[in-house]
RNA sequence: CGGGGCGUAGCGCAGCCUGGUUAGCGCACUUGACUGGGGGUCAAGGGGUCGGUGGUUCAAAUCCACUCGCCCCGACCA
């Protein structure tokens, strides 16, 4: 390709409400641009990267024994309905009415619509297993764009769906999505980790998401340092702390004033006392119910865990009023002891001794705090791990936090929409069950941004050799006869070899092409000029090398088979 | 949905508070000259329903009301 006559309007100044890297150099490089909020459209460039990414996931489905199906963007109510999907999604659902009044969406996700298509040809055993998959544009009304491609209300997503006779059936077919998937995301190069992730409340019994590391992830995750222990900050555990007595026999509890000091921090300093002798006590709101959840001070709560101990789907921070009424004082003065109502405690926060507690009174708390003592509480794992607690795992090892960003999330589904629909089949005996069916998912126009996130430089973007929209990128200096010949020359041997070139013929100043070509992020750059040629041939510099003085000088005559070499290579 | 902010040339912004006659700046764009290995210099140009509607006023980018769009923080998020 031609630069001169390609359509990349690379442009110096990105648009001021791109805030995160991928946003900004994707705009900047020409890749995409943004129509409306949380919409993209998808230039030349930024498609042959998108096609790139989905080619990898296509080639890695394939192998796995999964095949490609198009389902509509464009879905009747009644599936949706069918699973109570229809209300459970909510405002999330982009919903249209046609001209004879009937209720449409836009699909955000298809387990539905291919739960129907198998439940209507699957009759046997002997159809199962069976894997489909579909790459398409899915739809969600995002309460709040974000990130740029991050987080959009319309975005391209891989999604697969197994089907197996039983429960082990189904674990074959998630390990083998796993191992494709490890090859997808190896494949890009991407800097990422597998990790035990909510299931959500789908019903999902196993589950793992690929989080890919990078500092403006949305997700938290946790890993051990020295044991394949990983998963998301929601979902992720410690090791049980050692039970504990006091050292000295703990006196008993008593009231202190503590006038205006409502959070850890002022009482902490009112009573120079550190955190971590506190039990911070929360009111949540369970149901019909106002349960006390309390943690140590210097820990945060973790509310997927607190619903689950409770037993409850989800768990709000309680009202104002509430507290009030629960705790009969101000809020920051509440505390487990002499609390009317169920209390749960973290396991941490019952080994502490002598602790410090708010005393249901404005402007007073307790010191001298006992569990058990004073005062009787659920045990159960409540709060957020913290970098360089013990791994759950194993004996050594010590957790350390990342952020991510989820790529890929993969998990077993059950027969969460099979009974509901009734997608059933005949086994040996002639017994009708349900399939059991498992689901994964890429977010594939994500993934494009994800991979901006993570190589990128002050210059522009730095793609992994594989989803790169041109392997090498030849750059002719001046208008030289000789210099044009030569570029020529080149552009026809890499082409001839298989190599997808892009020539940047533009009669602009050097500095101009170089800066667009770091931009852009083309792997491999070859600078054809007469000082070049003068030393003895085209110079080769990989995007990764800062200083143009390290190319490496090729011989025009061998140059188009050396850079092909060097192009395959970078791709494996 | 709660809080904050922004809509002025393709992009980035000033002007608005304190209304006033041709609405400015940088980048980009066009033309010419010089220049030519990391976003060059000089000169001359073109480009605007000031988001929309209504109101106040002799006069509105500027004041008021409504409205649409967008961004950020939070809530939410397969």
């Amino acid at each position: 390709m031609r630069w001169s006559r390609a359509f990349i309007p690379t442009i110096k100044e990105a648009p001021a409400d791109a805030t995160n890297a991928s946003h900004v150099m994707l705009t900047r490089a020409g890749y995409v641009r943004r129509i409306g909020a949380g919409i993209y459209e998808y230039l030349p460039l930024g498609l042959r990267v998108l096609h790139k990414v989905e080619r990898i996931v296509r080639e890695e489905m394939d192998r796995a024994g999964a095949q490609e199906v198009l389902m509509p963007a464009l879905l009747p109510s009644d599936y949706f309905r069918e699973t109570g999907r229809w209300d459970v999604f909510g405002d999330n659902l982009l919903r249209l009415r046609d001209r004879k009044g009937g209720d449409y969406h836009l699909g955000p996700t298809h387990e539905e619509i291919i739960t129907d298509m198998v439940r209507r040809e699957i009759r046997s055993y002997r159809d199962l297993p069976r894997n489909l998959y579909q790459i398409q544009n899915k739809f969600r009304d995002e309460p709040r764009p974000r990130g740029g491609l991050l987080r959009c209300r319309e975005f391209v997503m891989k999604d697969a769906y197994s089907f197996d006779v039983d429960e082990a059936g189904a674990a074959a077919s998630y390990e083998l999505m796993r191992q494709a998937y490890t090859r997808v995301f190896d494949r890009m190069k991407l800097h990422y980790r597998m990790v035990q992730a909510d299931s959500g409340s789908m019903g999902g019994s196993t589950s793992a998401e690929f989080q890919v590391l990078v500092q403006s992830g949305e997700d938290f995750l946790t890993a051990c340092d020295s044991c394949g222990y990983a998963a998301n900050l929601e979902v992720a555990q410690c090791r049980e702390p050692a039970a504990s007595e006091p050292s000295t026999p703990t006196p008993a509890c008593s009231k202190v004033s503590t006038p205006n000091a409502g959070t850890i921090e002022e009482v902490s300093t009112f009573l120079k006392a550190s955190p971590d002798r506190f039990l911070k006590s929360l009111l949540y709101a369970a149901g019909d119910d106002v349960v006390l959840a309390v943690v140590r001070g210097d820990h945060e709560i973790n509310e997927i865990k607190l619903a689950r101990a409770l037993g409850v789907g989800e768990v709000a921070l309680a009202t104002e009023e509430q507290i009030v009424k629960a705790t009969g004082a101000k809020v920051g003065f509440a505390g487990p002891v002499g609390f009317k109502g169920r209390v749960l405690i973290d396991r941490d926060a019952a080994v502490v001794h002598a602790a410090i507690t708010g005393a249901n009174e404005t402007d007073f708390h307790l010191v001298n705090v006992e569990f058990k003592r004073d005062f009787d509480a659920q045990v159960a794992d409540l709060r957020s791990v913290v970098a360089g607690d013990a791994c759950p795992r194993c004996a050594k090892g010590k957790l350390a936090v990342y952020r991510g960003i989820e790529a890929g999330h993969i998990f077993i589904l059950g027969t969460h929409y099979s009974a509901k629909m009734r997608a059933n089949f005949s086994d040996e005996k002639g017994v009708e069950k349900p399939i059991i069916m498992g689901c994964y998912g890429i977010g594939v126009s994500r993934l494009v941004a994800t991979t901006v996130e993570q190589f990128n430089d002050a210059d522009g973007i730095l793609w992994p050799m594989s989803i790169a929209p041109y392997h090498v990128i030849v750059v002719g200096l001046g208008q030289d006869a000789a210099v044009t010949e030569a570029c020529e020359k080149l552009v026809a041997g890499l082409e001839e070899r298989g190599v997808e070139v892009l020539f940047d013929d533009r009669p602009e100043r050097p500095g101009v092409k170089f800066k667009d070509a770091d931009l852009i992020g083309i792997p491999l750059r070859v600078t054809v000029g007469a000082k070049g040629l003068a030393a003895g041939g085209v110079e080769l510099k990989p995007r990764t090398e800062r200083d143009p003085k390290k190319a490496e000088i090729l011989p025009l005559e061998s140059a188009a088979q050396l850079i092909a070499e060097r192009v395959r290579a970078m791709m494996a």
